[in-house]
DNA sequence: CTGAAAGCGCTTACAG
DNA sequence: CTGAAAGCGCTTACAG
């Protein structure tokens, strides 16, 4: 590979000159420019951008931490963070951490080691201290879709929300024994969901109803299971709400066992919409989130953090997206 | 951060003793180590993994190129892939094409300047040229999924037998109309389970029936209109093959939409199959491709070149992995 | 307008 | 067993 060197002697200038006209950063005679476009095209120069962010101290990589990709909302969000990284320059690496916070750590520190340029993690909430360690470094980094510290940065839907108008939609359908999927109280998407549903449980005058299992709690057979348990504890029961999408698939599932008919017996929906809801057999109401906008956002959010005045940089920032209930066949 | 240095003037050492000490690449006196040890971990030295790079040549970071990640196999591909390279000390760096090789175009010119160590590609195989060339300056080079360039090594499933076994499979159904979701003809897979199909048929004394339409084919949608059109055509038809899952979504949609029964009266395979299979309402039979697994051979192909002896590289390889046809209520 | 020099933080022959 | 030096390929004050 040619370097800075190689076109300098071509082009008989020094390679602080060649390193100013292909970066444009100062001013430099038209006809040495020239010469050096030349010679750096004749060569077929490319830059070693691992020199630059040695020098520069930015490598231009932001790293992406998430539980899991595979048919969930995370795989669309990347795509927007990808999207975004990439139109200002950035690149994305991701890792995923399968909600293992020991994997988590060990990736965090990774991520800090190779020197990424900001971090955008759906986080466990087990290793906050070292991610404000990070964050005190200078490093800017982004909470997604989980807020787990209120003071770093974050990109979430509006949970609460969530819960509330499901169950406030699903009550104008004429449901009154709605039971909710509730996941694991420690992540704060979750939780929210509980906090919404709990409320407008009771400003209706309802009991509330939840149900769970042992299962890895992002997954259809916890989405199965759970509603099993429910319908087998709750037989009037006629409204199912699930935290997300797969679970919501379980449902479905669950209810089509059992010979239950969607909507005309029970009502389904999902608190965490993606694609899928409208690809199936029985297409599933749900709530759907931007997700991909929800990435482009966190992503833009480091980006402008890096990219502005080191003397003047912006403060922690809170973005939060609101859900659209789109109605479908599930109720 | 505490730098080399640092740690060296701690330490009352020179920089490479710590260098040294801490990569553990010669001897150094067990006292003297036991120093700089301590006075490492006084300042909580990290080493600038940036600078190393530059040293070394070698970012450890192998880009990933992938045409899309939500809903479909390559998500879960993906995860397979960071599993291993993380395994290696490796870590990744992805970029999504969606199929547009302007895009693709770029990102390879700009994962070639990052310094990427190497690259796993599902390519939309018009930058063959540039695949070829980043080669060829010792940067190894994965094909995934799709097998475009003959001499560049590959990592794919055997799409010529998943169409054939459909087929076969379904004969024995009893179906006698068998029409296929095809794709575009210039993507390997598609031209694979084509062939398959086709040979199959022939085999069998049936005739071909395929349907396609003009959306993107990767998708639900083309699913849908595919499988609508070959139902308009062929009111007889008793079975679909469908190349992809969400494609199979999109056939159950529109058989389920009329009103035709499934399995009775159609019967529906997927020869993509990822998990989604059996999550449905209706779970779909398909021939699953251990995707996870691919991953981490592509990840393992391209670690494997980068250890070995730089005068003893191995050479270009294929590895075709087959997929098991997993029988479930759409047939 | 351009050159010479220093330096980003490491690693690695080369001496001794 | 350890130090001094060179160098990876850039960028960027500092001169002139």
């Amino acid at each position: 590979m040619a370097t800075l060197k190689d076109v300098a002697r071509l082009a008989c200038v020094d390679v602080s000159t060649v390193s100013r006209a292909l970066n444009n950063t100062s001013y430099v005679h038209p006809e040495t420019k020239e010469r050096i476009y030349a010679a750096a095209k004749e060569l077929g120069y490319r830059p070693n951008v691992i020199a630059r962010a040695l020098r520069q101290g930015r490598s231009h990589i932001i790293g992406v931490v998430l539980p899991r990709l595979h048919l969930t909302i995370f795989s669309e969000i990347l795509q927007g963070i990808e999207e975004e990284a990439q139109k200002h320059g950035y690149m994305t690496t991701v890792c995923v951490t399968e909600d293992d916070h020991k994997v988590e750590k060990d990736r965090l520190n990774r991520l800090r080691d190779s020197g990424v340029d900001g971090i955008i993690i759906a986080a466990t909430g087990r290793n906050g201290r070292l991610l404000k360690d990070i964050r005190a470094t200078g490093v800017p980094v982004v909470q997604l879709v989980r807020r787990q510290e209120l003071e770093l940065s974050s990109v979430i839907a509006d949970y609460e929300a969530c819960g509330r108008d499901a169950v406030n939609f699903l009550y104008e359908k004429g449901c009154r024994t709605i039971g909710l999927i509730a996941g694991s109280q420690h992540l704060s998407p979750y939780r929210g969901r509980y906090e919404g549903y709990k409320k407008a449980i009771s400003e209706l005058g309802l009991s509330e109803i939840t149900g769970s299992c042992e299962r890895e709690v992002n997954s259809f057979g916890y989405g199965y299971d759970s509603a099993n348990r429910l319908l087998d504890e709750n037989p009037e029961l006629d409204a199912i709400i699930a935290a997300v999408d797969v679970q919501g698939l379980g449902a479905i599932r669950a209810a089509a066992e059992r010979g239950i008919k969607i909507p005309d017996r029970i009502r389904i929906i999902s608190l965490t919409g993606h694609r899928v809801g409208r690809m199936l057999e029985t297409t599933m109401t749900s709530m759907e989130m931007p997700a991909f906008d929800m990435g482009s956002a966190s992503a833009r959010l480091i980006i402008n953090f890096l990219e502005s005045d080191p003397k003047f940089k912006p403060s922690e920032r809170h973005i939060g997206f609101s859900s659209t209930l789109v109605e479908r066949e599930t109720t």
